[in-house]
DNA sequence: GACTTGACTAGAC
DNA sequence: AGTCTAGCCAAGT
């Protein structure tokens, strides 16, 4: 199992309307310090991948090498019901894993 | 195979 | 609240 492959199946877990930042992915598994390690995997992940559900964070987007990227992006939390707030994802819609959160999505 | 380059980030000033 | 640094991993040079 390489680092790449553990991202893209966490990444596959998080449910709709929910997001995590690239330090909490890396967390995850076992790399609390691999949050730029997530950011390579993301530059390059399968259609399979929710990829729109990784923010930096800040709950921003993190920009890229194809600006329209950034855009795809929003737009695709938005159709998930999420409401950035300056540019940024509040924190409630961050997945929190088994605990604690209120699904804001319906 | 060494070095650079990112969709990063917590901690120290 | 800005700036700097170290640490992570894979792809490209």
């Amino acid at each position: 199992m390489t680092f790449e492959a553990a991202v893209y199946r966490l990444v596959r877990r998080i449910p709709p309307a929910h997001v995590l930042s690239y330090g909490q992915v890396a967390a995850r598994l076992g790399q609390p310090r691999g949050a730029r390690a997530v950011g390579r995997a993301m530059s390059d992940c399968p259609d399979s991948v929710p990829w729109h559900r990784v923010v930096n964070a800040q709950g921003g987007i993190s920009r890229r090498r194809r600006v329209s990227g950034m855009l795809t992006q929003r737009i695709r939390l938005e159709q998930e019901g999420i409401r950035l707030r300056r540019g940024r994802v509040p924190r409630p819609y961050f997945w929190e894993g088994q605990g604690g959160h209120r699904c804001v999505w319906r």
